[in-house]
DNA sequence: GCACATACCTAAACCTATTAGGCTAGTGCG
DNA sequence: CGCACTAGCCTAATAGGTTTAGGTATGTGC
């Protein structure tokens, strides 16, 4: 019974994203949390504000973890490519961390949300979009299209709501993956 | 100080959703409402079967309640005017109903999603993607594309990610209403 | 005018969050 | 080496939320 667990900040955090992937962000708890670590919940508040502060910081973690992914899967890519490769990334890591994923979409005050990796999404779309021959303000409109298409998908698949019919759900995101990349591709409005 | 105060399930429903709406959906518990009705917790439990219960209830009401409006909205319209009203539906109710629109996006088990108005929404979808040439399996393609684009949007927008920038939100909405009226046009995959 | 079902209450157990203050194990300095 | 100090974890206590069991009283219907 060593009387130091050797809590940190950082190992808290780590351990709440993958609380998070298995048994849901909504049941990241703090208590959850000193569960793990064996250690009473009174202990987390010296590394830990509140449970809202750890709330933020997985979302903060996750952010970075994408955008990460995002920046590798992007390198050498570009275009129609770089648009499938983009959205892949926020599927799959949906997949892998559902939890994590869903503490991504935490809204962030506005402080915290600039100082997050959050801007850095969207620079990476952006960048993916000068390769479709928009001007602003279409290109702006664009950014905000891809993340709503994506977003927006990749919470109905994880509701489950494409589950229980045909096509199946792969079909449909090549399928719109397609068709966006089409769209961009269309003139400008008139 | 009349020993009866005439709760019911349905009151308390439609009380929670007024709750959702002023305090946010997360803010919904079953002491708030104890304390609307200025009764004591425990009385709630007769009329509900539990805090999730309570939860479920408020989506049901609000998938009702988006379905009436879809229902109305469409009536008499086709293509392009029939999916503005359609957008513009979700998005309204939104504005007007934060905590109810929030809570619509419940995950029901799946014999509480099938009894919802869940189905309406998706066979109103449907009805209007009839207007376009669209046929199998383009045309669920074609449904889940707007249920990925018209929520993700709407989360986006309510989560604030388009208020602190230019162009305005709603010049995006129009533009993606158009091109995406563009992109149902386009001939199907080869 | 009585019987009964119903609607609301008290009481209690159990969870989570959060703060205040205590004990002790390592750290660093003489 | 040993002392003082600062972390790091603990106990204790408060405040809410959820849920169940069982009581009391109110209004309905015979």
């Amino acid at each position: 019974m060593s009387p130091r667990a050797g809590l940190t900040t950082e190992r808290l955090v780590r351990a709440g994203a993958e609380l998070a992937d298995e048994v849901g962000f909504e049941q990241v708890t703090v208590s959850a949390l000193a569960r793990q670590f064996d250690v009473k919940v009174a202990s987390l508040y010296s590394h830990l504000k509140s449970s809202q502060d750890l709330k933020t910081r997985i979302a903060l973690l996750s952010l970075e973890e994408m955008a990460d992914r995002l920046s590798t899967a992007l390198a050498g890519r570009a275009g129609k490519d770089a648009l499938a490769a983009y959205g892949h990334v926020y599927r799959d890591y949906a997949r892998e961390h559902p939890g994590r994923y869903t503490a991504a979409r935490l809204t962030l005050d506005p402080e915290t949300a600039a100082a997050s990796a959050g801007p850095r999404h969207s620079q990476m779309a952006r960048a993916i979009l000068r390769g479709y021959d928009l001007t602003e303000p279409d290109e702006t409109h664009a950014v905000r299209l891809l993340g709503s298409v994506f977003h927006g998908y990749i919470s109905l698949e994880t509701a489950g709501g494409f589950s229980h019919s045909s096509p199946a759900s792969d079909e449909t995101w090549v399928w719109i993956v397609d068709h966006v990349d089409a769209l961009l591709r269309t003139p400008p409005t008139p």
